[in-house]
DNA sequence: CGCGACGTTGAGCGGCGTCAACTCGCGTGG
DNA sequence: CCACGCGAGTTGACGCCGCTCAACGTCGCG
């Protein structure tokens, strides 16, 4: 069902850039098959100083931050295809913890492998470099989201973005997903508790939206639940949006 | 009281590397006075392309995003010496638009200029480069205090980061500074409506915690703030923090 | 002087958190 | 083979945080 272990890794970075096949050939050297890791394992703590880079091959990991008060945020997925960098040149701790969600392959990429990779392939660097920005602009959705919109808005603009990544790596069809994430982790994700996350599942199970049983999501009026959600991809797909050529630099209304 | 137009722009890159006289020089070249807007001006929309970096010389602007709802998330603060810069070798359509707070004074940057400045000064395109690393955590941070904290809490956290920035450019002394920011301004920042932004501040003065009279904040329990929020400065100081030497490939557990 | 922006306060209500109980499926060990 | 425990999901009761609507005070400015 699947291709070569980072199959899903060439996929994504094949959407920001043309790739050589000497490209594919160091990417070939670099990633193996990867080691197998239990759900809810932690990988980096927040402070330390990653020395590898982590590729995610299989199942869903994610960036968290911990609270005093117990509560858990996560602030990020990575899913197949993904990539925990490093920052070239610099060695900072962490500001955030990273751990896997589900069970997961991932392969780790020492850091001088990183960075020669980083320095001989510039087409690879480049989409590195936008894959880094597509993840900040959805931090800023995020934001958004937690911010501005309800909880039935929040869950639905979620499953909507979780679609299209998916969708990017060949691992969601048109309108359906495999969806491993359990509701204490979703309520981590989008700052509800878990029991209210339950009640706006059904919500949106009620609604005729979406279908969840077993590990698997239908979304079955995708229309409806975009719309509810206010989903505008655009923020995913930095290269494909339509330009619109306007000056930055404008006069005082 | 204020020194050169951008004072505070050559004080926060100097917080990330020493700059060398030519360094200094590039930049008095670079940036002139500076224009007034308004308070409440849009600069650039969303989905526009910039074509010039946007430093702040005087005065609040943000990033900010509408909903169709007619909500407005604000999704980070660009406070003197802060620049919105552009994405080198990439003209990206904007995931969110910018604009002025309150009156400011802003000088822009001409993308040529600006892509000259990066590939003439390496130091200059590093500090840059760190202040885009401690923006990125900053937006992480936001996701968890929108998340994971309530009223009371997220308020706290939003004053004490705004303290540390503003101390770093010498615009906050010890424990207070000007606060120019409208309620309605803090609601759209903290995900909370105006009149909840009014009763939670209200709590903060009856506890003593702090002051807020006319367009000047002081926090008169610095530590009191602080453990209510959970506040951790490491965030917005990469390289201050002290280092855990740790590997980031660890078996599973 | 009047108007608009901002801040403040009250009343009422709904979203969402907390606590607690119960179900179901699974794996482990007696 | 069954008892048991555990993790995940589900449901109800109850209360509070925070939203909405609305009125009112204050200040600055045209």
């Amino acid at each position: 069902m699947e291709g070569a272990p980072h199959d899903s890794f060439l996929r994504k970075l094949s959407a920001f850039v043309e790739l050589s096949p000497g490209d594919r050939g160091a990417l070939d050297g670099l990633v193996v098959t990867g080691r197998r890791f239990p759900a809810q394992t932690p990988l980096l703590h927040q402070s330390d100083i990653a020395e590898s880079a982590i590729l995610v091959i299989e199942g869903f990991a994610c960036r968290y931050k911990f609270l005093p008060n117990g509560r858990r945020q996560i602030t990020a997925y990575l899913l197949p295809g993904d990539l925990f960098d490093l920052d070239l040149d610099f060695r900072l701790p962490a500001d955030c913890a990273v751990g896997t969600l589900t069970a997961c392959r991932l392969a780790t990429i020492p850091r001088p492998d990183y960075e020669d990779l980083i320095r001989r392939r510039p087409r690879i660097a480049r989409a590195l470099h936008m894959a880094r920005l597509t993840e900040v602009a959805t931090l800023r959705e995020w934001v958004t989201n937690l911010g501005s919109r309800s909880g039935p808005e929040r869950l639905a603009h979620f499953l909507c973005e979780m679609l299209v990544r998916l969708q990017k790596t060949g691992l969601a069809s048109e309108n359906q997903y495999t969806f491993p994430i359990t509701q204490a982790d979703l309520a981590d994700t989008l700052g509800m508790s878990c029991v209210h996350i339950n009640r706006v599942l059904q919500k949106l199970r009620r609604e005729g939206l979406i279908e969840l049983s077993g590990r698997r999501l239908t979304i079955l009026k995708p229309d409806g639940l975009k719309s509810l959600a206010d989903f505008d991809p655009s923020y995913l797909e930095p290269a494909a949006t339509p330009l619109r050529i306007v000056a930055g630099d404008r006069p005082a209304a």
